[in-house]
DNA sequence: AAAGCCGAGTTTTTT
DNA sequence: ACTCGGCTTT
């Protein structure tokens, strides 16, 4: 059927667009002058330069209403792209707010992968696949390169396949299929990147898969080779739309631009300020281009912030001044008053949990003079996952509810997966990675040398593996109990793929008038199935025997997997059929938390992209930590600007009070290691800042005291370590040896930490408790513990017997 | 074919 | 420190 039946249909309605233009437009009132602006110009290109918090989904979300109200555009055909699903449902609901209805239908609203998915199905004969293709995530992504690495015998030690991973991804980011990447790259992956990639896409073909990078790269390859399809598309998108313009990466620039050139109304949304994914191929130079890309661009700068306090504000422009090149906007606001941005130094990262815990339960209460707050308005931005443990440690010690957002998803459980691959197996036949999950799980005694056996099969006969199973079997190639039980597994199969489909019967296509064909024409075709797909997925993981293999394990960890299993099938119930829902799963990997009660949000400072919290903690701000040290090596200058604009976006998220803070020490790897404060402490404008002390640092906890006008000085010079309250923070890391002294693993014995500990000294352990030193060798020390006998302690283990351990 | 040991890598992440 | 993967052992 050509792909644009439904296109078409939609032909010539030019009374109803005048009618449409006489409309109301309410939607108009509630914005300011650079918002409306944004929203008027609608011919064009148009680039919107949207600051932190300054209503950009309401200016979008307003322009895609007036296209629509104005008669410009129909609903479906306006292409409104976006990075996240999340995004893609928030812009939906409110484009339904605003209409005061339900959308009739944007079906072109949503990711660029989703929307990608969508074309593909239509096309995917182009490129040589099944329109029912399926998407292979990154694992199976891996599992696959990780065959082909070891069928060219390269030492997966030395060449990773997770390198190997990144080295395509990064192609395809840039849009290079395996015959246009440069030359200068042929020396990727020891000289044999090329050569991989293109064997990993013929596989991929063979599979009838893609990954996600495919989506995109094959899309752009049909618009390059088929200019007759483009121009169909071209002319249907009258108006394109794309938010996050800053974070798009070669191969959806080049999507964009194909779509965009027929009626060149494209306006894209961004900020080049946060831009924060240069590391997985994100391009600002796309953003920081528009105007020579599309002459003409109408550049709007929508520069009114709504959502944070002056001071915040201020803070937030003080770092990003620091970088070079941007488009350059001014952020300013209404609102008066407010906190200044607090900064704190720790002496460690868990003196800094510790703070920040009490600081919340304090803020919870409501203190100095400030309102209580909710914890569901207060959020902790760190710069890297690890560094949430401290917290989660701290606040399940103090009952402090937390929710971490970002974290391990739903359906990238190992049992998850599994079911999953039960289903794909069921569904696509050719799904080989699905197979090869499953076979021997639960076990069946099918082990490497009867799935080896299989995969012979299948490669001689040119099959996949079921038929290669099934060849095998019927030339009785596998006997014993891993026989019998593959028999049943492929018997399994079978039967649960035809319970996806009713009966076949005859079809009148005469009745259809969409489908090209000659009246009166009738072919086969499949009834509905007689089981729902809900109780077929029950079947099949009852049936083949992977609930029992849960019900039946002892491990603590298993009733939890069957709740999950549980909440898979119920899952279900939302989709069409088993087809539907993997692909929801493949292409919408996010899991909304359950909003029970209310929960401090933890987060990454990726993750905090596009939220906003009244108050903001962001810890960890050390040199090395935040900036990362490994951007600043890997990139350099743009490494260390990425960085700064990922402060800016840190600093942004807060409404009301921003509250930065560092440790002087912090375990990284389990080794101890004291840190300067991140420079970007420095570029934060002292009038802008309030430094705090904190508690037990100079007031006691830790011996001498320290005046507290030291810091405030601090304040004053606006320079935290070169103040001598700071110098004198690092002088005692020193002199105090820090529980635990620094001391490299596998060079020379640490004299210092040797000469620590004498015999006959009382010591601690976090585990075996008091003891005395009884021996010396090296670093290893004898103790003979009270409780727990004589043992061998490494010394950094140890602490002194009457010092409280920290 | 399952358990147990050793060593390497680990810090951003969406689709 | 901790986790994962690959290798060993039983």
């Amino acid at each position: 059927m050509s792909s644009f039946d439904e296109m078409d249909a939609f032909e010539g309605a030019s009374l109803s667009a005048r009618a449409m233009a006489a409309r109301p437009q309410p939607y108009l009132d509630g914005l300011n002058p650079a918002q409306r602006a944004a929203v008027e110009q609608m011919d064009g290109p148009v680039l919107m330069l949207a600051g932190a918090g300054t209503g950009k989904t309401k200016a979008l979300t307003a322009r895609i209403v007036h296209l629509m109200n104005t008669g410009r555009a129909r609903p479906n055909e306006i292409l409104a792209v976006t990075f996240t699903n999340k995004a893609a449902r928030e812009m939906k609901a409110r484009v339904g707010q605003m209409l005061g209805q339900q959308v009739e239908g944007m079906p072109w609203l949503g990711t660029f992968h989703a929307i990608s998915v969508k074309l593909l199905r239509r096309h995917a004969e182009l490129v040589g696949l099944k329109s029912n293709f399926t998407i292979l995530d990154s694992d199976d992504q891996l599992r696959l390169l990780k065959q082909l690495v070891a069928a060219e015998g390269i030492d997966d030690k030395r060449w990773p396949a997770r390198l190997l991973a990144n080295i395509i991804d990064g192609w395809k980011n840039r849009a290079l299929t395996p015959d246009k990447v440069p030359a200068a790259d042929a020396g990727a992956y020891n000289h044999r990147g090329v050569a991989l990639y293109a064997q990993y896409q013929q596989r991929l073909k063979e599979l009838n898969a893609t990954d996600f990078g495919d989506l995109l790269l094959h899309m752009v390859s049909i618009f390059q080779t088929h200019g007759d399809l483009l121009e169909q598309y071209q002319r249907w998108f009258r108006y394109i739309l794309v938010d996050e313009y800053q974070d798009t990466n070669v191969a959806q620039y080049l999507w964009l631009r194909l779509l965009a050139q027929g009626h060149r109304n494209i306006c894209c949304v961004g900020d080049d300020d946060q831009s924060i994914y240069g590391w997985r191929g994100a391009e600002v130079g796309n953003i920081l281009r528009f105007e020579s890309d599309f002459p003409g661009a109408h550049v709007v700068r929508l520069e009114q912030n709504y959502r944070s306090t002056p001071h915040i504000l201020a803070a937030a422009s003080g770092v990003i001044a620091g970088n070079e090149g941007r488009l350059g906007k001014t952020l300013w606001t209404e609102a008066e008053g407010g906190e200044k941005v607090r900064l704190i130094g720790h002496w460690d990262g868990e003196e800094e949990a510790r703070w920040i815990g009490d600081e919340i339960e304090a803020m919870q209460r409501g203190t100095r003079g400030l309102s209580a707050m909710s914890l569901e308005s207060m959020a902790i931005l760190v710069r890297a996952s690890h560094q949430m443990r401290a917290f989660e440690d701290r606040f399940l010690t103090i009952g402090l509810p937390y929710r971490v957002i970002g974290g391990p998803r739903f359906y990238e459980r190992l049992e998850i997966r599994d079911a999953m691959a039960y289903f794909r197996v069921v569904t696509s036949p050719d799904d080989d990675l699905a197979f090869e999950r499953i076979v021997n799980t639960p076990k069946r005694g099918l082990g490497d040398k009867a799935q080896q056996k299989i995969q012979v099969t299948a490669r001689e006969h040119g099959v996949n593996l079921v038929e290669g199973a099934r060849i095998l079997l019927a030339h009785d190639g596998l006997g014993g109990k891993g026989g019998a039980q593959l028999r049943r597994l492929i018997e399994g199969i079978d039967r649960w793929s035809a319970m996806t489909r009713g009966p076949l019967r005859a079809r009148d296509l005469s009745d259809d008038a969409v489908i090209d064909g000659a009246p009166g024409e009738t072919e086969l075709e499949y009834a509905p199935p007689e089981t729902s797909h809900v109780e077929l997925a029950q079947i099949i993981l009852d049936e083949s025997g992977y609930t029992g293999m849960w019900q039946n394990d002892k491990t603590p960890e298993a009733p939890g997997r069957l709740e999950n299993l549980k909440e898979l099938i119920k899952a279900l119930e939302q989709f069409e059929n088993l087809q539907g829902f993997l692909e929801h799963v493949s292409l919408i990997m996010d899991n909304e938390q359950e909003g029970e009660g209310a929960k401090v949000s933890i987060m990454t400072l990726h993750a905090a992209k596009g939220l906003e919290f009244p108050a903001v903690f962001l810890p960890g701000w050390e040199d090395g930590l935040f900036p990362s040290q490994r951007s600043m090596d890997e990139s350099g200058v743009k490494g260390l600007e990425e960085e700064r604009r990922l402060a800016y976006v840190g600093i942004t998220r807060a409404e009301e009070i921003c509250t930065i803070s560092f440790a002087a020490n912090r375990r990284v790897f389990g080794q101890w290691q004291s840190a300067m404060p991140s420079r970007f402490i420095d570029e934060l404008p002292e009038a802008h800042v309030e430094v705090l002390t904190p508690p037990g640092l100079y007031g006691g906890g830790y011996g001498a005291a320290m005046p507290q006008s030291n810091l405030h000085e601090a304040a004053a010079e606006a320079n935290v370590y070169n103040s001598p309250g700071w110098r004198r923070l690092q002088a005692r890391s020193g002199a105090r040896g820090m529980s635990q002294p620094k001391e490299s693993r596998n060079v020379t014995i640490d004299m210092s930490a040797v000469s620590a500990f004498t015999m006959g000294e009382r010591v601690f352990h976090q585990k075996f408790g008091y003891g005395e030193i009884v021996g010396i060798e090296g670093d290893k020390l004898e103790v003979a513990f009270e409780k727990a006998g004589t043992k061998k302690v490494v010394s950094r283990f140890l602490s002194a017997g009457n010092d409280v351990p920290f």
